[in-house]
This record gives structure tokens, sequence and C-alpha cells, in this order.
DNA sequence: TGTGCTTAAAGTCATTCTGACTGTAAGATA
DNA sequence: TATCTTACAGTCAGAATGACTTTAAGCACA
């Protein structure tokens, strides 16, 4: 068998963590880097991709050694594979990597594992990365964003139960910019994905607003012909 | 090194072609597979990946050799990396494919290489293919139709100048439904990619319509942040 | 010459969608 | 009781959309 390209396995990260202030933003998981090249520049998990190893399965193993989580949602992100990747190296270490994007719920993340060598970094203004890194976040990123429009993705983020308000807070951190709550409500009333409970969130300080769960005869998102195989990723959790 | 999957380039080409009333139907390339397993059944072009070859190009070299055509459009659709792409094979043997998907302009695949081997065929109604092949071409038909809502992928299909009524052709081969001409008129006018150049098109039996071209200006379509990586691949050519 | 055929291109109209905004309800807090 | 905060319902104007009508400009043929 002649010589190929290594092949590889890395997963962005997201979940909602509460900045200072309090309120959500959007932030990934990275890793440090403790060998040449790139060596103390922080990067996305991954690792090789084992002979007898679903895609998906890989990045769900990355994702759970790295933070101790499981995926809410998981979805095969593009294969980054230019010859230019890794500056300075053999050509025989070329690596193609196939990256996956996952989200975790923020009430999990904020039990992840943390340390010295992985951390939780905000999506917006991240430093220089190790590797083409940098352009597979923003690609991520605008995935994650475009997706978001017409999915359900939010859920991901949330638990079974949850009011209006905080799925708009999903939408708000993701998007980066403030909804109008009322035409929100509307939107997410319309397109029929979530359903009211009857029960409502006590203990706030103002009017206790309603829980609505997603209706799970619907569709998670809209992968066209590849739900099936998303599904099965679903039901392994 | 330890053993790993072997990575292979895939192609979707697609292009459109007159049936046999004449009107434009969506089709695309594949060839007969000469070798076990699924041997005599059709497949998808393709081929492993070299070592110093990037991914795009190679699929490029894919179209190129199989249909002596070049790309109007190219972009990565997926990575296919089940366990059981290839039933009753050795582990040994598994392939990772990353598949791309590809346009070719309707002009230019009539002269294309067509042989015992290597055929068009219409893309809905397909027979069973080898492999998972059907459910990539599935995959592919699937973006292709959603991509063109909201981009200028008809370009792939049509030269440099044509009338809105060939535009619209484009756009009904591919979603398979007809579209009011009045309406798809002020659509395209509104989104403003396409300009007029005031020439018309002579010699048809009937008001001679107006010849059209893209705006060079605006970009293909929306990848995001992957954007110049496809654009450095559309200079290429 | 002129009538009709065909498609181009412009325009109409009702419905739906969208964003910005107003008003009222229902709790907690002072 | 007054006030604060958010829930939730409703209004309104402008944009977008789908179905349709009207007029323009060529050719073919009587």
């Amino acid at each position: 068998m002649t010589e190929a390209p290594a092949l590889a396995v890395s997963t962005v990260i997201f979940t909602l963590r509460p900045d200072s202030s309090g309120s959500m933003k959007l932030a990934l998981a990275l890793v440090r880097r403790i060998r040449k090249p790139f060596d103390g520049l922080w990067a996305l998990p991954g690792g090789p991709l084992a002979m007898s190893e679903d895609i998906a399965d890989a990045a769900s193993r990355n994702l759970r050694e790295t933070t101790g989580l499981q995926p809410r949602y998981l979805e095969q992100l593009y294969a980054f594979g230019s010859l230019d990747r890794s500056p300075g190296s053999n050509e025989k270490d070329r690596v193609v990597s196939i990256v996956y994007w996952a989200l975790v719920g923020s009430d999990e993340a904020a039990a992840a594992i943390e340390s010295e060598n992985v951390s939780w970094f905000w999506a917006d203004d991240l430093e220089k990365l190790a590797f083409d890194h940098n352009l597979i976040v923003e690609y991520a990123l605008w995935r994650l964003r475009n997706k978001l429009e017409y999915s359900r993705l939010a859920h991901g983020f949330l638990g079974e139960r949850f009011t209006l308000a905080q799925l708009r807070e999903v939408y708000e951190a993701v998007l980066g910019r403030e909804l109008d709550p009322g035409n929100f409500r509307r939107m997410v009333e319309a397109n029929g994905a979530v359903v009211a409970t009857g029960e409502r969130l006590e203990g706030t300080r103002h009017r206790p607003p309603q829980l609505y769960r997603y209706d799970s005869s619907i569709d998670l998102t809209d992968l066209g012909p590849l739900k099936i195989s998303n599904t099965k990723q679903e039901k392994k959790k």
C-alpha cells in the first residue's frame, strides 16, 4: 500500500456561558498544545481516526475525553486538507482533518473539565490558534448562526423545559444581537416546533412565564437525506 | 505508523441535458465499476487522494479524467466514512470518502466523454448504485436545491450571457417545478446579482429577449469564511 | 398588408411576512 | 397601595410573495 495522508478528527465544541455581567455568551472548548508544531498555542481538541471507529463516534469520544461531556447536537462541519495546513512540516506529515461541531448544554458545561490545558474561550475575539484552527472556528460559527435561523438548534443549549425568554437568550447570544421579545414569540409560535407544557416557571420576581418544550415529533434540524445517520448518533447517547 | 483508514475523493458531477421532449433535466455522470465489490454497478467517479494533492484539486482532476471537462463550480459536500459502506469487505479495506459536487455547463457537457463505462444519468429515478452512492447523490441533490435559492449557482450551468428565460429554465430543471416568469424576473432583478448587457438574443421567432450576465463584483455563492479557499480554486481554472 | 402566434416585459392586487411599537396582565418588592 | 419587571396580546406600516393581467415586439403565414 502506497503512502497516504493521515486522517484526523477534530471537534468545535460550543456552549453558552454567562459573562461577567451575567448575560449568556457563546464559548468554545480549546486544548493547549504540548508539542511541536505550535507548542503552547491553543487548538481544537482532536486526534487520529481509529481503524474501526465511526467518524462521528470519534468526534463524540473526542468531546468526552476533553470535557467529560456528551453532545446535545453533533454535525460534521468540513474536511480540511490544504497542503499548507502545518507550515514547515515535512510532506510526510500531511494530515486531513474531518471537523465536527457540537453543542453542549450550558448547565452541563459549567461542570465540564477545566485545567491548565483545557479551557473555555469566548467565540468572538479569539487569540491566534494552532494550524488553520482560526479559519475552522470562523466557519463553524458561520454555520451555527446560519442553521439557527431555520432549525431547532437552540435546543442543544437548553434543558427539556425552557421559557421563551431563555430560548430568546440563546438566539441573542449566538446571533450577537438583541431580538424583539414580541416578534420572537410570534416567530416561534408560528413555526410550531415548540409547544407549551402548561407549567410555569415559579420563583421569578415578576409574572411567571410559561414553560415550553420542543415538539418531539418534529426533527431537530434539516440535514436532508443524512438525517438517518445523525438520528442514530442521537439515539446512542 | 499504525494502520489507518484509506482516504478517497469522489465527485458528484451535475449538468443539465435536454430530455426527449427538449426540456432541460438535471443529469449526473457515473462510471461503471469493473472490479469487486459491486462489479458492474454504476458509481460516482473517484479515486485515492495522492500524498501531495489538494483535496479540491483531486476532485477536479477526477472530473477531468472522467468527463474531459472543467467544473464551473466545485464545492465539498461531505465526508462519508461509516464502517458499513462496503459490506462484506475486510475491515482493512475501510475507506473514508471526501465527496465534492460540481456543476458543468450544459453546452460543454454535450461534448463530454461518453463510453461503455462512462455515462450521464437523470438525477431523479436513479438505479441502485455501488456502495452508499445513492445516499450521497440524494444529499448532493438536496444541497444543490437548497443552495440554488439563495445564491448564484445557476451560473454554473450557463454561459457568460443568457436570457432570463434560460436562467429560469435552470431553476425549473433543478427544482423540478415550474416558476412564474413574471415573479421570477422580479426576484432576479431585486436580488441584483444579474445585470442587463443591453444586447438582445436575435433569431427567436418572437420578441427578442435581453441578454444578461452575472455581476462579477458579487461573489458566486455563500460559503462564509471558506470563500477564500474556493476563490483560489476558481482562479486556477 | 395585416392578422395571429409567441414570448418579453411591465404592472396589478390580495395575502402573508416582518420589524417597530403599544397596551394590558400578573406576579414580586417597597 | 404604588411601583417595578417581565409576560403576553395586539396594532400598524412597509416588504415580500404568489397569482394574474396587460402591453410590447418580433416572426409566420394568409
